[in-house]
Formats: C-alpha cells, structure tokens, sequence
RNA sequence: GGCCCGGUGGUCAAGCGGUUAAGACACCGCCCUUUCACGGCGGUAACACGGGUUCGAUUCCCGUCCGGGUCACCA
C-alpha cells in the first residue's frame, strides 16, 4: 500500500504540513514550571456547576504556577450545539471571576496567538494532522454504515472487548482499488486510528489526582474524522492540546477510561503526551418518593436546579460564596486559611492540584449556606446594597424600587450589626432579604401581632404604652436601653436578667421580654438586627403609629 | 458483563503502620446576652465486611460487598 498516494487521495486540498503549524505554534515562552490549562466546553447549553467547577480547578492551577489559562470551545458536534451558548459560557464565567488569560472572549472573537479557539475554526488543522498520519499508515479511511457498525455492536455483546479492532475492523486492510471504488461511488467515509496495541498491552499513567493508574493499552481503531471531516473529542483533545502547549489537562473523570487512546494518539502524532488531572463529579444525592436515600450521582442539569449556574445567580448567592464553597470542596485546607487570612482574596490562596479529592463530594446547600453567610457578614453595608439591588432589579421588580428610591435609607438599614469585629450573620443570600427586611418599608410591613405565651396581653398593651410615652428617636443605645430597664420594674418585669432565672416565679419575665414585645409590635418579627438601630431609622412618627396600631389590635 | 476508580461520623474531610481517629457544616445542650444574632464551651456520631502480612493495622496485600465512571461518527 502506497500510504503517501492514499493520504493524497483522502485529503487532495491540505497543502499544509504537520511543520507548518508546530512553526506557527511555537512552545510557549514560559518559566520553568508554569502550567497551561485550559476549560474546553462543549456549547451545548448554559455553564453548570461541574463546569464552574473544572474551570476554577484549571484556572487556578495556571495562576497558581505563572501560567497560562485559556477557553476553547469544542463545538464539534453540531447537533448538540444550542444557540447563545458561547456567550453563556463566557458570561457565566464571567459572573464568576473567571476571565481567561485567552482563547474565546465573546460569540466571535479570540485572544492570543495559538486560536482560532473554536473547534469547527480549525477544520484544516486537523485534516493536516489526519494526513499525515494516513502518510505513515497510522490512519485508515472506513466505509462502514451505521447499520454495519450496530451490527458490529450486537455481534459482540457477549465479547470481553468491543469495539472496531481485529476480525470486526472489516475496512482497516481495504486495497487502493477497493479503497478507490468506494471513494468514486460516493461512499461517505470516516478516518479511523490504525491501532498498534494488543491485549496484552498495558500502560501507565500518573494522574494528578488519582495518582498511578494501570489499564490496558488501546487497541480499539478509533474514529479520529467523522464522516463531515469534522474530528471527534479525541483528536482533537490530541492535535488542540498539542499545538495549544497544553501543558496540564483538568478534565471530568469521565475521561479516564480513554487516556490509553489518547496516549497513542499522541504518540502517533510524535506529540509529547501532557499531564492528566482527572477531577471528580460534584455529586448529588439520590432519593425515591419517600425521600428514602437510593444512591448518588452526578449533578444533573436537567434534574437539579442547583446544577445550573443561573440557579446561584437567581437565588442570589453571590458569586464569591459559590466561588469559596466550590474551593472548600477542591482543597480541603481551605477553610483553614481562610481562617487565617478573613480578609484575603480569593487569588491568594495557594491552590493545589495535588489535594483534590479523588472521589465526587455531595453537593452540600447547607454548606454553601454557612459559607455565604460568612462571607456576606464581611461585605460593607453600600456593597451589600449594591448586590441586593442589582439582584432586586432582575428578579423582584417591585422590592428594587422600593430600595432605589432611598440609598441612603438602604444602605443605613444594612449597617445595622455590621460595623463591630463580629458583624451579624443573618443573609445567605438576596432572595431572603425581603422577607427579613420588610418591616423597614411601609409598602412590605405586616404585623399579625402573634406574641409568645409567656407574656399576657394586658401586659403586652402595658408595655407598649409604657414605651410610647418615654420613646425619642434622639435616644443613643445606652439611653434607649435604659429607659427600657426603667419600664420593667413598675410593670412587674426585672431589668436583671441573672435576678429573673434565680427567682422565676417572682417576675412576669425580665428585660428581655420586654424588648422582645416591642419588637414584635413595632416589626412583626422575633429575630431582627438591633432594635434600637431600627426604631431609630424607621422614625418616631412611624413607630408611634405602630405601636398604636398594635395596641389597638390586641385591646 | 469487561476495564478503571473510589469507600473514615448525616455531609465535606485530616490522618497513610503504634493517634484519646483532627477540623468544618448540620444537630443537641450550656454560657454570654436587652431581643435576634455573634461568640465561647461541651455533646451525639465514623475507619463497609472477611481474610492475610506484622509485635501491632483505619493505614500494606487479597477477596467480598457497595457506590461511581466507561465501553458512539457525544463531548
């Protein structure tokens, strides 16, 4: 077989040479020791947070060494491919922090000098490797149909090994003639790897993050060019990567099973073989109807609302919460650093390959929450109504008027048990603030005037009209707080809370309960920030006329 | 089914031949406290199972079981 007459006849239009583009892709001028990653999506639909995931992996591995992080997009397959869903990718990332060093920036443009970073941009690339290797008889054209291939598929149901490979590999010693026949008959053809391994074969490798993995070597001929000329993952994982300078490949474990095709892919193609860190699933939790616990899986887009990025974006986790949670899970240090340095970003923290977990974590809502919590808790009060209004203005049209009409309103009502070394932790996200900051806005305020027991409610009225009389919004807290004091005494109640539990039976309760009615009457709530803070804020007109209004209510 | 990978409390996880088997979240209790929080202290709770190797196994080996992945002209 005259492979150089056949590679002409499969690919009479390429020109170019393999050396053609290792000169136009030189090495990367790098230090010693910096790593280049990439996140290579497929645009199939919005970013999900396995992917969010992948992406902050690789992006901080580069950062972490002085390297260099890039965004490829693999659209080879064109059915799956959904409209806008480049942009989402980049956006989503985007909303996360993550802006790659290069590759695809927007629907239509690249940065840096190793693009085009799109798949279907690089058709003659490929074709020029797919070439060359039928040039040194590595690469076979196959004239199989589907059906053949299917019938392949059910003759071998019961082999140890399937797939395309010895007596199965029908076109894989096809003559010239046959060959050309077929070709001047129209029959549609894919490129098939023309595979050097046997069964007996294994091979090594070292992942990253599994460590030393041993599997048997391939031996399957794989398809490199599907029948439109457009490469399969594969190929164009090995040729991209290649001449990319990929130097280390994050990716789904998913991929593990195919690293011995990989690995003779790129040694065909004489290329270096690059590094693998092949990360786990985030998981999630399986339950039937009852909520009985079945077993776990992968986080699922269509499944899980959590799996979508849009999910954290409408619920209103800010992006920095997802980012660090993502991050507890990736190295488990974390949190200990984070300890350690409350004020450092994000950047600084010394990422490690090496301490990522080899089995998938169970996404954890919980978790994220306590994370969010204490990372909003440590945002300024005008940052945090920033967030909240941007989230009010795409999600609750009616809650951001109501906080854009007064900044500074908003921003005061935010501050409130913010300013000390231990500010309050009470939002996890934006969504909750509404209901827990109502009663600041007369258009959300209701009040049902539910009280605990343990006060009755001809002391609840006494209290309240008690506090009506003595009430200044002038009051400063020490001030505030004793006049409250001074109320308790003369209505039966203790201002010492330590007297009150020696003696229970002596009192109608202490101090506390009585700063416990009027909040309620004043706010509807149990639980508020200081509520000195708030009856100053809400003004003496409008806390006047609550009280009143709840008076009335109970009398 | 073949081939890979994994299996420490409910969850995330340190530990990698000798430990009272860390820590975080969640949960419970106590303390502090004007409420709510925050904070502090304490508590419940784990090495999947069976064989080896060893003076000694959570740590090493084998088997079993369980979980996950993969076996496409999808990525």
């Amino acid at each position: 077989m005259d492979y150089l007459e056949l590679a002409n006849v499969l690919f009479p239009d390429i020109q170019k040479t393999p050396e053609d583009y290792e000169a136009m892709y030189p090495p990367r001028a790098l230090a010693e020791g910096a790593r280049v990653t990439r996140f290579a999506p497929s645009p199939t639909g919005f970013l999900h947070l396995g992917g969010l995931f992948a992406a902050t992996v690789a992006a901080k591995t580069a950062r972490a060494s002085g390297g260099v992080f890039y965004l490829r997009i693999e659209d080879t397959d064109k059915k799956r491919e959904v409209e806008g869903g480049i942009s989402g990718i980049i956006d989503g990332l985007a909303y996360f922090g993550i802006v790659p060093d290069e590759g695809r920036i927007s629907q239509s443009e690249d940065k840096g000098d190793y693009g085009p970073y799109r798949q279907s941009e690089r058709r003659e690339i490929y074709q020029t490797f797919a070439k060359a290797l039928v040039e040194k008889g590595l690469a076979y054209p196959c004239f199989c149909t589907a059906q053949e291939l299917d019938d392949i598929r059910a003759a071998q149901e019961n082999e140890p090994i399937k797939g395309y490979f010895g007596k199965w590999a029908r076109c894989r010693d096809l003559s010239m003639e046959q060959i050309k026949e077929k070709l001047a008959q129209g029959m549609p053809w894919t490129l098939r790897l023309r595979s050097s391994g046997t069964a007996e074969q294994k091979i090594k490798i070292d992942d990253f993050i599994r460590g030393k993995i041993e599997m048997p070597a391939n031996m399957l001929d794989v398809v490199l060019l599907k029948q439109d000329g457009i490469p399969t993952y594969h190929f164009a994982h090995c040729v991209d990567d290649h001449l990319m300078r990929s130097t280390h490949i994050v990716r789904g474990d998913e991929w593990i099973a195919s690293v011995p095709i990989h690995i003779e892919l790129f040694k065909a193609c004489g290329f270096k073989v690059p590094k693998y860190a092949h990360i786990a699933p985030i998981m999630k939790e399986e339950t039937d109807e009852q909520g009985n616990v079945t077993g776990k899986r992968k986080l699922s887009k269509r499944k899980d609302p959590e799996a979508s990025v849009s999910f954290y974006a409408e619920e209103g986790y800010p992006a920095e919460s997802v980012n660090e949670y993502l991050l507890t899970l990736a190295n488990s240090n974390f949190e200990d650093w984070r300890r350690a340095n409350a004020d450092a970003p994000l950047e600084a923290f010394p990422f490690n390959l090496k301490k990522m977990s080899a089995s998938g974590a169970l996404f954890d809502l919980a978790k994220l929450t306590d994370v969010s919590k204490n990372v909003i808790c440590r945002f300024s009060a005008e940052k945090v109504y920033a967030y909240v209004c941007a989230w009010a203005k795409e999600n609750d049209r009616d809650f951001y008027e109501l906080l854009a009409a007064d900044e500074a309103f908003g921003v005061s009502m935010f501050n409130i048990d913010r300013t000390g070394k231990k500010p309050r932790k009470d939002i996890a996200k934006w969504s909750e603030v509404k209901d827990y900051y109502a009663y600041f806005f007369k258009a959300l305020y209701q009040n049902d005037f539910t009280f605990p027991d343990n006060v009755d409610t001809p002391d609840i009225i006494a209290i309240l009209k008690a506090y009506d009389a003595v009430y200044s919004a002038a009051d400063d807290k020490d001030t505030w707080f004793q006049k409250i004091k001074d109320l308790c005494t003369p209505l039966g109640f203790t201002p010492n809370v330590k007297e009150y539990k020696q003696n229970p039976d002596a009192f109608k309760g202490h101090v506390g309960d009585v700063s416990g009615v009027i909040r309620i009457a004043v706010t509807g709530r149990r639980n508020t920030p200081d509520l000195c803070s708030i009856l100053a804020l809400l003004g003496e007109e409008e806390v006047h006329a609550r009280i009143a209004a709840c008076i009335s209510a109970l009398a």
